[in-house]
DNA sequence: ATTGACAAAGCAAACGTTTGCTTATATGAT
DNA sequence: ATCATATAAGCAAACGTTTGCTTTGTCAAT
């Protein structure tokens, strides 16, 4: 059986109340002596405080319900620990369900959170493109979105930066002399596809190049449309020199492509890739990529949600930038480092 | 303000025990109009039952604590999955934390759950080899260990079947005619590569094979590591004609290793992989690989939890097998399929 | 001596449930 | 009419905290 401050209060000859304020409430007035035997009398007996009583008369939990589409999903597991890692450090637990892109499985998650009397809720979304009933389902308790910026409430959402960080992957292309520089889009109707053309257009444009529509390609994020792409792109004269695909997987496939055409990179072609999945160091040769800010979004989504419980005014809408990581298939002379990049 | 049994008793005029036992005692002897009454006015008002409150009456809070050593660890990622898969329909939450590796950190995090009084704990576990803390933290509630089997609680334990594993992996190679077969091993220390090398042992003895130690080699895990054994193995006379990795990342090193020394994957040496990471079917040729059986130890662990939650005795020790997953780099003459043996 | 002020600690209500026990009402048997 | 019985619903305690208010005790100032 679990101690109980009643317990404690027996042992030490006062009263419940007397031994609550010396454990918890730092600033009642009590005889210095009292609260100290009190508090080692706790220490001794290992008390522990009872979270849920403390909650229902709190009507505070210190918990957050965090929704994930799939638990194996890199960069959601990426988010997941950032958001621990900050909410862990204000005295929070984090309660966690996926939804497996099911809308009536998250909409159960919500509830659920709710009857748990979940003091905030953080969506690690990137399947809704729009929402209307989970936001609804969200009565008035505090929430964030992570990934996805929605225009109706974009000072509950993080995303990644992805625009800026196609510019630091296409302007690190340019910066090593490239003049034509492939893309490989992903699937057309996701904004991260939107956004990372938009940052290969900023850039050639900001650099005076040429803006040619027959290097853009379209993938469908999977490895073999990049291979189809870059065997396009490669069959082009005068053939690009570099390639920038919007994502690793499909960066894979340039490489294979590029084996296949007798091509090497980044000799005869550079390349460049997106996301930063684990496998991006364990290829030959290592893909230079773009670093998604996960953790970083993670940590930022557990700031927004707290300044929103502390009833604070929420910053605007962040956008956290990736970082370039800096290996070998970009031709850049540096070994086998990570390189951070501003 | 969200809407509670009091509120709902003062409308149906009736008292809250009433409102209580008409929506959560199914059993008790109300008069089916006026439960009906009660429940329509429930669903009405929106009414979600305070699981704090109640739980604090009842004594059990319907939450388990998980603890991960990281977050992005794929197999942790899909343990949890299949975790929260099978508490979900059992009408349990999962609280999550992770230990980063740091026994203090795990601590700190069982302590927390206990604060909450989780109704038991799960850790999934591939960095401690032996445990004392924790356990003693753990004090009487119940609690299960994922990855690692302990011989003082194997009750409490669930694992992946390695040797098992190992076996199905091997065999599938003697099976396509192998004789002489290479096995790059993992760090020595770890149980996982003991294990799948007395699967590799076995089968080789099973099938009466010389056990060739020339053929052995030890890596630790990384790709480099396969790299350097695979150009060992390679250059051996007489060569052998399949090599059978610990983990997919070494099997990626092989396959640059025979890249290099000009063999073919399968046609000059089959290879076999463990873990069926994701990039396994983004490479080429696609890896034939053992996938660990990381979702379904979740649903065990949970189950076995659960069993333990429910006062039953629980099961023995449970070893979850892996599955063969063939695809190309072994040579067996099927097209990208995933096929299950067994 | 009486009062006032202050320090220290206790009382009891409240948070939203569940549940053992009691009460009220209706039904049937005497 | 009286009583026992069954049915339906209410009362109140309990779970472990926190906290506004009250009480007790001590001491100094009148």
């Amino acid at each position: 059986m679990a101690i109980t401050l009643t317990e404690l209060a027996r042992l030490a000859n006062v009263s419940v109340s007397t031994v609550s304020r010396a454990l918890s409430n730092h600033d009642y007035p009590l005889k210095p002596e009292t609260r100290q035997r009190i508090r080692l009398l706790a220490e001794q007996m290992g008390y522990k405080p009872n979270l849920v009583a403390r909650s229902l008369q709190n009507n505070r939990t210190h918990l957050v319900g965090v929704i994930v589409d799939r638990m194996q999903s890199p960069f959601s597991a990426e988010t997941v620990q950032g958001i621990q890692d900050k909410l862990r450090n204000a005295g929070y637990s984090i309660s966690i369900a996926y939804s497996n892109r099911d809308q009536a499985l998250a909409i159960e998650a919500i509830n659920s959170f709710y009857s748990r009397q979940v003091d905030g809720i953080i969506i690690i979304n990137s399947w809704l493109h729009t929402f209307n009933d989970p936001i609804l389902a969200m009565q008035d308790r505090p929430f964030v979105f992570v990934n996805r910026l929605f225009k109706n409430c974009l000072q509950n959402c993080v995303g990644p930066g992805d625009r800026y960080g196609a510019q630091l992957a296409t302007q690190h292309l340019v910066d090593l002399g490239h003049k034509r520089i492939g893309y490989i889009n992903g699937m057309k109707d996701w904004i991260e596809a939107q956004d990372r053309l938009l940052g290969y257009q900023d850039v050639l444009e900001r650099n005076g190049l040429e803006l040619d529509e027959s290097l853009i390609r379209n993938g469908d994020w999977g490895v073999e449309s990049g291979y189809q792409a870059a065997r396009e792109l490669l069959s082009l004269a005068p053939q690009p020199t570099a390639i920038f695909a919007a994502n690793d997987i499909m960066a894979l496939g340039v490489m294979y492509a590029a084996q296949d055409l007798g091509f090497h990179i980044p000799e005869d072609v550079a390349l460049v890739g997106y996301d930063d999945r684990d496998f991006a160091s364990w290829v030959r040769p290592a893909l230079t990529t773009v670093k998604m800010p996960s953790f970083e979004m993670g940590q930022a989504a557990a700031r927004l949600l707290l300044q929103q419980i502390a009833g604070e005014e929420p910053e605007d809408a962040t956008q956290i930038p990736g970082r370039l990581i800096i290996r070998e298939s970009c031709g850049a002379k540096i070994a086998r480092n990570v390189v951070e990049s501003r």
